[in-house]
DNA sequence: CTGAAAGCGCTAACAC
DNA sequence: GTGTTAGCGCTTTCAG
């Protein structure tokens, strides 16, 4: 591979003058910013991308940290994860993958400075992470919300006015008797923040509307789904209004659903939080709050760039405004 | 953050001695080791990984290529990378994570050193990643095969077999006319190996088992996945056996077929080729042919490490034979 | 079994 | 607008 003193040669140039150049971090002439791209070019010359970040302290990738185990949520992960990776292409940075779980990982990655900044995902309210990258100097965003962020950069979906908003709607469509189902009990075991936000806002916005509610996690199993269904309409005989926050079990929700004879929306209407996608790709379009993981991933990475270019950018916690979209799986109860 | 240095004097030895001592590259007295050890302690010591690189021509991080587009069967894409990526820690190797059609990120990390090693998914029949791959200096194996596979690794699950053994298996148990349900039509067009390989393998096994045999391309929509088994049910009227290859039209298929009041397996057989995950999580447990993503990952990485560990491996080609598992959707035909 | 020292390829003062 | 050069932190000969 040519090194940079070898393009410094063809141009006849010093080699600082090709690193001024190639990051135009000092002004050069045409002509000798001519002669050079043409070496660049002739030689198919790449910066050493080790010797870079030696060099100048900044190794231009930024570490993803990603859950990859069993009975996530796959399809957010990746939208997560592509906005995340398109959105770091932009800024021209690489994404270096950290699974959820590997905390010796993350310190190895910040200490050897393997990454200039971190993006986690799925953060947990008392998240081992959270320490961590409180005592390394790259800058960080959560993906969610711990019990402390002091210090440290959240960006999500606001889970609670989601909730809420689910919740009014229904209420103003007529229901009288709704409810939420929810994340699967591990989610909730390890206090992922979403899911108790979601629960939050959903029994807060019903009461505020005076309408009765209840909340129920959902393993994400067909038999599961299945059990926790019945058990809700057996429970619950009034019920119209459901609110479907667990995209694996979505399909089977709906499912059961049909096989007790309740069709949607006639019988019952059902509002869930999801990506567009998904929502799209049931059997009835659903009615849905947009979890728009590949814009929250592509936000993340510009606060991170932010911080990152002008170090007195303060960390901040984001939360983006839901949006419902009305699709073929709500009306008002009793028959219209 | 401390340097070599700052270890070397407080253990009071040579920056070398450290060096050999954490890399296992020479003997070093117990004695000596133990002091080296405590400084690292002490001092939580992480070597730069940047000056790592530089020095040592190795950066101990490989690229993974995933495609990120939509429409891709996301739960499979996932366990690939769980697979690589656990397997590369275990390998002491980190993960560079690069988007299928990013060509020139391709040619970027390559030749910049910032990875010793590629892992790429999905490989198309002409990949225009193979040219990149075979004049780079990495080693690289392909998740797929391309129509040239010369000095490039590749591995994958057997698809030829597996449509075979599915034709088979369907024959076998008395189905004298049967169906593929296969990828989306992108997928074809792309010439992604595998959906052509399915294809063959399942007619070749129907016409060897002297039955009736079809194959149609799938899209992934609700509506669209109607169309599909619509249009099937209708051609092939006497149509007792399916072998659906198409993870995220399965649950539409099977709805549609529920549709139609043909009873599965009562009316109808169905065998799937998708992770073991995904056949159990269907309203009706799915007679499956497994495709061990996570372990393709895995074996993945090990083949590439194996090349770079000893520069005389070479390159192989190596299909994983599929294996059957029955379950609750197939049965002879006729109502037994 | 251990040390000294020459780079690895690039950036960023510091010169002019 | 351009050149000189001293590192960045580590590995790895070469010496002992």
């Amino acid at each position: 591979m040519p090194t940079i003193e070898d393009v410094a040669r063809l141009a006849a140039v010093s080699t600082s003058t090709v690193s001024y150049a190639l990051s135009g971090k000092r002004p050069i002439s045409a002509a000798t910013r001519r002669r050079i791209e043409a070496a660049v070019a002739e030689l198919g010359y790449r910066p050493h991308a080790g010797a870079k970040a030696l060099a100048s302290a900044r190794s231009e990738v930024i570490g993803l940290m990603v859950p990859m185990r069993a009975g996530i949520d796959v399809a957010v992960i990746m939208q997560f994860a592509g906005g995340v990776v398109l959105r770091a292409r932009e800024h021209a940075h690489d994404v270096l993958l950290l699974t959820q779980d590997d905390l010796e990982g993350l310190e190895r990655v910040t200490d050897g400075a393997m990454v200039d900044a971190l993006v986690v995902m799925d953060v947990e309210a008392d998240d081992a992470r959270v320490p961590i990258l409180r005592r390394s100097k790259q800058p960080a965003v959560l993906i969610g919300l711990p019990r402390l962020a002091a210090g440290l950069s959240c960006i999500d979906l606001d889970f609670e006015a989601a909730g809420r908003l689910a919740a009014l709607e229904l209420a103003s469509l007529g229901h009288r008797d709704i409810a939420l189902v929810g994340s699967p009990p591990e989610v909730h075991e390890r206090h992922t923040s979403y899911a108790e936000r979601v629960t939050r806002g959903f029994l807060t916005g019903a009461a505020e509307a005076g309408v009765a509610a209840r909340a129920v996690a959902c393993p994400a199993t067909p038999n599961d789904v299945d059990d926790v269904v019945d058990r809700l309409l057996a429970d619950a005989p009034g019920l119209t209004g459901l609110f479907v926050h667990n995209e694996r079990a979505l399909p089977h929700v709906l499912h059961r659903l049909r096989e007790h004879r309740r069709s949607v929306p006639r019988d019952l209407s059902v509002i869930a939080l999801c990506p567009e996608e998904t929502a799209l790709s049931q059997q009835v379009a659903l009615t849905s709050i947009d979890l728009p993981a590949h814009t929250i991933g592509s936000l993340a990475v510009d606060m991170v760039m932010a911080r990152l270019t002008d170090s007195g950018y303060p960390a901040e916690t984001r939360l983006l405004a839901p949006t419902l979209t009305t699709r073929a799986s709500t009306r008002a109860p009793g028959g219209h």
